[in-house]
DNA sequence: AAAATGACTAAAAAACAAAATTAGTCAGAT
DNA sequence: ATCTGACTAATTTTGTTTTTTAGTCATTTT
């Protein structure tokens, strides 16, 4: 077998089973047995127990990017991809069940060595929201004064609500209300010149 | 000494006490050996120890409820009186430490015994923003459809960004941030009628 | 040489038991 | 009517033992 053959399967069977029982309840065994290699081989590709979860988180994440900047280079106007990205981000992270252990553990201060992957995801979400909002005063369907304040105030909303929404599991409960709160953070930025 | 005298006295010391330890670390004795009485006497006036805390919130809450009932009835402009209302809201609950107490149980799912006193918050500042959005709308300086569901879309945000801002402590870090989202939140209400 | 094994260890977590603390009671005092 | 403080049952804390698990490494397989 090729290396990245087995490394690949590695992260898949991690993945599996760091989603279902989270970082400390799955063993470095199980997730060794399940693909029946032994254990010591999880090592010769990876430095830790955490490096192969910072592996997994990161390719979750990468999935939401891709998604995320499919929809941001769509062509579409500005007010449409805002409706559609936030939408999207909210809907996507839902699934993310890595994600939300880390947003969890940011909680309590723990998992350090979560924190770059983390801040990666928040770096691309900055260079995506400022794309469009840059996109919009353009295109003059938006009216932003002032683009980095304003994109980091809409990513502290953005971040706000995912605590709610994951780690108290409201989000079928509120998913009308997104859509409402959704609608309300695009009002504010829209142009209203005739 | 009067009755409403030691209940309050009790109260007072409650408040200081819960306040500073919190709900799980604060005991009956300590409480009642500060105003240099027996334990048992916190009994005569309380059913338990869950009560007292409750009556601990109630007044915490009461005194923002008043602050709060004072700006919506100063008789100013909407406008004015939504941007005043949100920054002393969440400023006044900064400053609410029982309350941020019974927001983190609630994360949990914990302390089902202050529900009630919640939901009672919850209830008023339904009703106020309801009775600002109205007078906005009436004085035309606000433009929104439906009160109802934005009111409450409104109050997610509110109590969405009250996690990161109480419990994570970032409330100073976040100060001009802050405003930026209560202007954001404004502007999606205003009428751009001339 | 690259990839994989599995017995091994040190450290962490879980399980358990013993000791200490505390919410709540109550018979009696003021 | 208000208050006391000794008392109990229940909970929490603390200390100890057992079990589990992350990570290593000498050895084997490919």
């Amino acid at each position: 077998m090729k290396e990245a053959d087995v490394r690949s399967l590695i992260i898949e069977s991690a993945t599996k089973h760091f989603s279902r029982y989270g970082f400390h309840k799955t063993t470095m065994d199980e997730i060794a047995k399940n693909i029946h290699k032994a254990k010591g081989v999880l090592y010769y590709y990876f430095k830790s127990k955490e490096e192969l979860f910072k592996e997994v988180l990161k390719q979750e994440l990468n999935l939401v990017k891709q998604e995320l900047s499919i929809i941001t280079n769509s062509g579409k106007d500005a007010l449409t991809i805002i409706k559609q990205y936030f939408l999207s981000r909210l809907n996507l992270l839902y699934s993310a069940a890595n994600y939300h252990e880390t947003l969890k553990a940011d909680f309590f201060e723990k998992y350090h060595f979560v924190k770059d992957v983390r801040a990666d995801f928040a770096e691309f979400e900055y260079n995506q929201l400022k794309q469009i909002f840059e996109q919009g005063n353009k295109e003059n369907c938006l009216d932003i004064k002032n683009i980095e304040s304003t994109t980091s105030a809409v990513m502290m909303l953005l971040n706000s609500i995912e605590l709610p929404l994951y780690l108290q599991n409201k989000y079928p409960e509120y998913e009308n209300t997104i859509d409402e709160i959704v609608t309300i953070i695009i009002n504010s930025l829209r142009s209203y010149k005739k």
